[in-house]
Order: structure tokens, then sequence, then C-alpha cells
DNA sequence: TCTTATATTTACTGATCAGTATATTAATAA
DNA sequence: TTATTAATATACTGATCAGTAAATATAAGA
């Protein structure tokens, strides 16, 4: 009950925060959208700080889950996986509730490293990092590190690039890139 | 005189933007950070809106003007201007001055693609996007669009990454990855 | 039934927001 | 000197910000 509630205003927080905003969204706002009072808002959280961070974290966790099944369904082989992330990414952008990327426009809005929301941003990208280096690892990439920092400057490039000159050709032009890059990355075969 | 007022403002509003964020900065402070009062201050913008466009015009020329200035004068043939796009970002990046990119954190505070901030956000990318373009046709590229667009979102992404994750390594690895994608790109030469 | 504890709403706090009206200063012109 | 004009500073507007105190409704326990 008084759970549901807190998901409720923590779900609704993380849509409207996500459309438009950190500081352009008030508490008066959240607690007209979701429909939860602002005294039960200050039950639940401290502050409004304390709210973005747990609205990050459930972004947090449903990104990172869905993205990696959506990864792992798609392709069978390690190297087929690691292609596959730049397939699950244009699914995400193509969508029609895409609105850049949650945690570069967090860290964009509170940009003092030191910030816990800059803190929370950087972990999950380090987890989609480290997802990608694993695939890269499996893949038997020369340097799966680096294969996988070179990938993930191109998914977020690619998504950047997506919200702010238009969605058209970029998911495709990315996995061009990003099979060029696997390509040159995994030793020999003439595949 | 009044010129150079106005001068003083457009610059010390851009700064203030680029470290601190648009909607966290208000006018008083803008006012008492540069020393120059409201009054005057609406006296040549007429909204906060158009002092925000005025910066981000005066960033616009300037970091496109240095940019490429740089990356002409680094190296002679195109394609060792091409892959020096990336040294030339490196620079940027590793500088004392750099808190991430102040056209894609507009973007992430002004979401709306008709908003006037949002377009000249845009705007400034498809100009730093037909500068790269321009130097892979002189390079020979085969499909100069397509390679201007991958190396471009590998800028994009870098510039996010190194303000999120740190910079550590970060324009090494893109400038690796660059190129791989322009060896790639470019008809065969066996350098 | 009455009591007590908990949720929730309403109404408020002081601070700050963008933007402006008025007062004051400074400079020029005669 | 005095009159006029332009630039600046002070002080304000109503709106909204994050956060809270007091009042009201609801529920459970006896």
């Amino acid at each position: 009950m008084s759970a549901s509630k807190r998901d409720i205003l923590v779900r609704g927080a993380m849509n409207v925060f996500y459309r438009e905003g950190f500081n352009a969204t008030g508490m008066d706002k959240l607690a007209k959208e979701t429909g939860v009072s602002k005294m039960t808002m200050y039950k639940h959280f401290r502050s409004k700080e304390d709210l973005i961070l747990a609205a990050l974290r459930l972004r947090d966790d449903e990104f990172l889950s869905s993205f990696t099944r959506l990864v792992e369904e798609g392709a069978k082989t390690p190297k087929g996986r690691l292609l596959g992330v730049f397939d699950a990414l244009a699914d995400w952008i193509e969508g029609r509730d895409f609105y850049s990327c949650m945690f570069i426009k967090a860290t964009s809005e509170y940009q003092s490293p030191e910030h816990p929301i800059h803190v929370a941003s950087a972990e999950h990208k380090r987890k989609v990092l480290a997802f990608i280096q694993g695939l890269a690892g499996e893949a038997g990439a020369k340097n799966p590190k680096l294969l996988a920092r070179q990938l993930f400057m191109l998914t977020e490039g690619e998504t950047v690039t997506a919200f702010i000159l238009g969605k058209s050709g970029v998911a495709a032009d990315a996995k061009a890139a990003a099979k060029v890059l696997i390509e040159a990355a995994l030793p020999g075969q003439n595949t």
C-alpha cells in the first residue's frame, strides 16, 4: 500500500524527469502529475535530490536489464552479441519514448563529479561499459578493454547525435562503424 | 563602450552557463558575476533566453574557429587532418577548462527540438559535422558523408565519456578507433 | 462507542526566479 | 549655471522554488 504509493511516485518522477529535466521539474508538479501528495512525497524521500536518486536507480535497473536481455536473446555467438548491442540501441533510439539518455542529461545538470547524482550516473555508465567489455572478452578480442571503451563511446555518441541532429540513419551508421571496429579487434578471420 | 559592456556580459554569461548550467544560473547571479547591472542586461537582451542564445553564438564562433585552425595547421595531408580532429579534441578535453560540451548540455536542458536553444545547438553540431565531412571528402573517402557521421559520433561519445567517466585514456582510445575507421573508409593503400 | 495513531490535505514559510518601475547618478548642452 | 538626456542602481512585482506546520480525515484498537 504505502510501498505502492512510493513506487507510483518514483516511476512517475522518473518519467517526468526524463522528459522535462530535473531543474525544470518542481515538486509541486510531480505531486500533481503522480497523484501523490507533497507530504507523502517527503515522507518517503527527505529531499528532491533523494527522489532523483531513486528515479535514477529505477531507470538504471530497468534499462540495464532490458538492454542486456535484448542483446543476449538476440544473438547466439559472442561476436553476434557484440554487434547486437547496436541493434538493441537502435530499437531504443527509434522507439517513440526516446529523449536521449537520462544519465547524460543528469550529469549536464549536476556537473560536479562529486555530486551524488553525477556519481550515480557514472556508476550506471560503468555498468554498461562492463557489460560490453564482458561481451568483447567472450568474443575473443585482442584487447577487450580497449574495444569495449571504443564501442561504448560509439553508443554514447550515437545517443547524443540522435537526440540533437535527429534519429534518421544514425543507428545504421553507428552499427556499420561498430562492425569495422569489431572486425579489426578480433584475431584474424576472413568473415 | 556600450558594446564593450555587452561583450563583457555575453562572455561572462557564456562562462557561467558553461560551468554551472542554464537553469541553475539566475540573472541576478550573472549581474553580480559580470559586474553588469540587471537593467543594463535587459537593455541589451530582452530575455534570459536571448542572452543564452548570444552566449551560444559566441561559443559557436570561438570553438569552431579555434578548432578548425588547430586541425588545419596541425597536419598537411587531408588524411592527417582527418585524424588530427582527434588531436584537437584531445587538447580541448585534457585542458583545464573542460566541462563537456556546452551545446550537448544546452539540449539536455532545452529538450524540445523546436526550442530556439535546441535549434541553435543543432546548428552548431551540423557545422562541426560539415567540417569533418569536408576533410573526409578531401581525403578521398569512398563515402565521405558516412565516414564523417561516424567520426562525428565518435567525437560526441568521446566528449560525453570524458565528462562522465573521466578523461583518462579516453582521447587515445577514440583516436585509435578513428584510425581504424579512416583506414577502412579510404580506398586501398597499405599504410 | 471512544481513543489513539497514522495518512493526507491545505496552507503556509522564506528564498529565489525572470523581469520591471522608479529613483538616482552622470554626462552633455546651452 | 541650468535643462535635458542617457546610463545605472535600488527596490520592487507576482510566480514559483524546496520544504514544513497545522489541520483534517482515516484507520485500528479497546
